[in-house]
DNA sequence: CATGAATGAGGCTTCATTCAT
DNA sequence: GATGAATGAAGCCTCATTCAT
């Protein structure tokens, strides 16, 4: 049991390790001795832990989404209302911070490893599925109490998810266009032009949708 | 007069290659001989007329970019009506062939690589910048014309662009989950439900925004 | 211990590899496959060692010169008399073996280098002003007791110094018309030409200066 | 006729060139096309008129010396005197212009090559035969007037030829310890010390050699 | 005569991986 | 368990040389 303990520890030391340098340097110009020298012990351990340097950064990969999904937990942690629930949502998606830039850059280098690497790219479908999934089931709650209009959940879901990684992107690569507040208008936007129900709507559009930023 | 040609013609060779590999094998994997024998030439060729690997692959991506711009061109030529002109660029956009997803690869890889290279980003900037305000001018069109709701236009093409970079992710990232057609539609729903003037919009929402698909 | 042996025997190693080969097809022509095949290793594990080639190459050349220090150190060894002392500097710098002649090959190399490589350049003259003092303190000594004449030591070593480089230049480079032996037999008679006090010199000029080689 | 002689103005640009690109750039440094840029022309004429790339740099080196044997005619033209014909030889070689340090340089890169390439070391050896049989001639007339003491005139031009070489090589490496001043005197200083017959001799030496200097 | 586009061999260097300790 | 020395494959790039124009 010792052993184990000791074990996920280096595994996580690694890992941890492997993230901060794919944020800083990118995926292909990680090199296992950066990752030894940020994890404080040698290229030789690193290869102890993990076959090789595919499995250290797709492990790295999985923890980048693992972190992600505990954050999404946080956020939602004690929100109640569907529409409050799905902004927290966006929130939890938002670089608004140095540290979630990171987050945000080392999943970018995902979506382009993804789209070439067979593992990686079951391994990222299978976390957006529950993504989506988990999305549309905050929208079937809102449209169950009559907070939402009657939309397809899933399909609800799928554009948010993709408007979600799109303004992620645009945060982190063009902030002079797209600031982090613009991220987070857009969204509420979004939502409420997508789900609130008319009259609701109505109220919610005496101004332009996205003019509360600028 | 013939060389110069001459000179075109190689280069313009060589970046299609170029743009063939990246779009198979990734930006980083690409080699220069990977570049050299798909275009049929030797890495010495190559190198004579770049002036190395970085240069031949930024070139690439400004190529992509270029007949990104003329497919849009295209897509828009004859085209009137501003929301017309807005789901014609939706189609633009939609990696909705083989072609147009190898092409939808490589500017994926355009994002990784801008997040970490100066010259990249600058040039990645100026052509959001630009796609950004065309767009932006469709819908002011629209609203000059009464045929849109009073949006603020940049704003609107902020998202927009943001929700088109999402949507051709996830089609060529997770086909299964969202193909071109979901994306076509999509677009059409977020066009209808955030620019369509009250009456026109009452009209359209019979349906589910997105259910049209499906 | 063990290991800070290790690895200064494999530089060693590496470093004598280096001179044989410098020595045998000069710097410039030298490859890194050249001196890793000589010292039986591999091209990995000289650039283990090593940052670069002009790493490797310039180590060769402090080597060498460690390696001429040592034999002038053996070459004064117990000799007390000033102007034995001067000629004992003269044989060490003298190419009559085999080996002392690919030493003087490489140090020519160094010359060259030197006159081009900034870095190389303040080794260079680093050496040459300890060599310069060192000769000028055996002359300094030989004044002290009166066996030489009044000269100003420096500059009498740097004329000596000279000498030593252009005539070992011309043992290599021509040794039918220079052998080791007209080099010895030059340096004599430039010792006994400049330095004899006047009783001793009269003595000594009974024949031409040089005459006794031949 | 004409082509011939266009032929060899080409060549002597080409070789004026590589001269400059040696001195500049060291030998193994130089490329073709730096040859060909600075001559104002392309690699691919470098190559119609020279064999490679070897055949130009050993041209080169051929025209240095060609251009040295001219400096000393002029050095020599209208000096009578044997003891000021020795002097205005080592004038001769003496680095004391940019130009000449530019010259002595190349010449230097000369003695490496000559190390190693049997064609450069032949070449090389019949200058300095020719060389060494210049200066003893001086010398033997100097003997013959008896302005000389009775030395071996080949001998004795063989040591100055040395010092020559060593004195030039320590001004262009390390001007702070032997300026051009300085090997000129040690010059005259050998030439008093070695030649002077035995009353001149002892006129010359009220005080140390080389103390004119400083 | 002269050009410069094209070639491909070969050098330096990096780096994942192995293995003896 | 952990290390780091050692390896060698492979990539980028340079450059002498050739050849069609």
């Amino acid at each position: 049991m010792a052993r184990i303990s000791v074990e996920a520890q280096r595994r996580e030391q690694i890992l941890g390790a492997a993230i901060d340098v794919v944020a800083r340097k990118g995926y292909e110009a990680t090199t296992l001795r950066d990752v030894a020298d940020a994890a404080g012990t040698s290229t030789g351990t690193v290869n102890y832990y993990f076959a090789n340097k595919d499995d250290v950064l797709a492990s790295a990969l999985v923890e980048v989404a693992e972190r992600f999904r505990r954050r999404v937990d946080e956020a939602l942690d004690g929100v109640d209302d569907p529409r409050e629930r799905l902004l927290a949502v966006a929130d939890a998606c938002n670089p608004d911070t140095p540290d979630a830039v990171a987050n945000q850059v080392v999943w970018t280098e995902f979506w382009v490893r993804a789209a070439r690497n067979e593992q990686l790219r079951d391994l990222h479908a299978g976390l957006y599925d529950d993504w989506r999934r988990r999305i549309a089931s905050i929208v079937r709650a809102g449209v169950a109490r009559g907070a939402f209009r009657q939309v397809d959940a899933y399909e609800w879901a799928c554009q948010f998810a993709a408007l979600l990684d799109g303004l992620a992107l645009h945060v982190i690569l063009h902030p002079g266009a797209l600031g982090a507040a613009g991220m987070a208008a857009s969204c509420r936007a979004f939502v409420a032009g997508t789900l609130d129900s008319d009259v609701a709507q109505l109220a919610s559009e005496t101004g332009s949708p996205v003019s509360a930023e600028r």
